[in-house]
DNA sequence: TGTATAATCGAACGATCGTTCTATTGGTGG
DNA sequence: CCACCAATAGAACGATCGTTCGATTATACA
């Protein structure tokens, strides 16, 4: 087990049991446990307690997830490297497809009511970024607007089809797909 | 709220719950609420408690899975017709993409270990259903895989946008696009 | 109608939940 | 070296967890 010996340790540690167990799956008991600090401890750097860390790590996710996947949309390179960029991106976030459950954990149970509308706005967010970098490309707003939910829509069934099957080299051969159908359909 | 008057009429209820809180945030409280039993006659049901209850929940999705969306694949209807079919069973049994929890519930916290074997060959069965109905339209078997893959990713995929959207029309819009998009790469 | 049993419920169980209190440790600047 | 404070941990809190028990009500059959 990696030690902790920062906050950014910690929050990372905390990222790694939410997934692991859920928010409500995941007790103080495996929380302190799984961190090695003690019950009080935890509550030293998160007064809110439980919830608080669940804010935490919900903020490094999403400033992972805007420095990964939706910066490189907002480069000046040409359209397939903004794709292939946000795809790396991607690849990076979801660590190869293992780590799928970033979004589920704070979409189900006692977070849902918390955090979907963050969750809404960051969808819709990803999806307007790559309607206007496919717009840029000359593509109609209608066309662009179905293309990018399918980019997003491949990205994300990739994570769910590679967690349930297990088969995560199938989320490499995705992204890949993904590129290569992208980048044919827009530059035509 | 539906009146419970039957086993059947419970599972469905207790369905429903599951798919709201998790499987972690259903607490015993909850079930008696909103089945409107109390924690003991759930017991009366249910002896083995909880477990016992989202087994029932996940046995029923199982026979629901099978009747509305594999066994369209298994008839001898021609190819268009199969997918078709399917995809009217996967709107139905995902209720026009706003039930797309079913897998996630059991994927995540103290039910993953139990179902994640299930799961899995749940998936690849599907997989191989649709490889099978491909090839039979004298398509290669690699060529099979990956559109098989894709079909069931873009269902997943459509299913987790439109959840995190609440764009809910997006799943039929979707829905149909694979319709289109199947039947076009097959038949040419 | 009487009786067996199906089905329900309230109350309480020990265990664990998230949280808080109090005390102790470790390091750093004066 | 001492004083201060960041950081830790053990113990206990009330609340809720999943579960069980004993007793009561509803239903169905003889």
């Amino acid at each position: 087990m990696v030690k902790i010996v920062s906050y950014k340790d910690l929050v990372d540690k905390l990222t790694d049991i939410f997934c692991e167990y859920g928010y409500d799956g995941t007790s103080l008991t495996i929380l302190s446990q799984n961190t090695g600090l003690g019950r009080a401890s935890l509550y030293y750097h998160f007064p809110g307690g439980k919830e608080e860390m669940a804010n935490a790590v919900y903020e490094k996710i999403t400033r992972d997830f805007t420095k990964l996947v939706l910066s490189p949309l907002a480069t000046d390179h040409n359209f397939p490297t903004k794709i292939k960029n946000m795809l790396e991106g991607i690849n990076l976030f979801y660590n190869n497809g293992q780590r799928s459950c970033l979004l589920d954990v704070f979409a189900i149970g006692s977070t849902k009511d918390i955090f979907n509308s963050q969750i809404k706005n960051a969808a819709l967010y990803w999806k307007d970024s790559l309607v206007k970098i496919i717009e840029d490309e000359g593509i109609s707003n209608n066309r662009a607007i179905l293309l990018s939910e399918e980019i997003i829509i491949l990205i994300e069934g990739a994570l769910v089809f590679a967690r349930a099957t297990g088969d995560f080299e199938s989320f490499n051969r995705a992204l890949e797909n993904i590129l290569l159908t992208v980048t044919k359909n827009i530059l035509d």
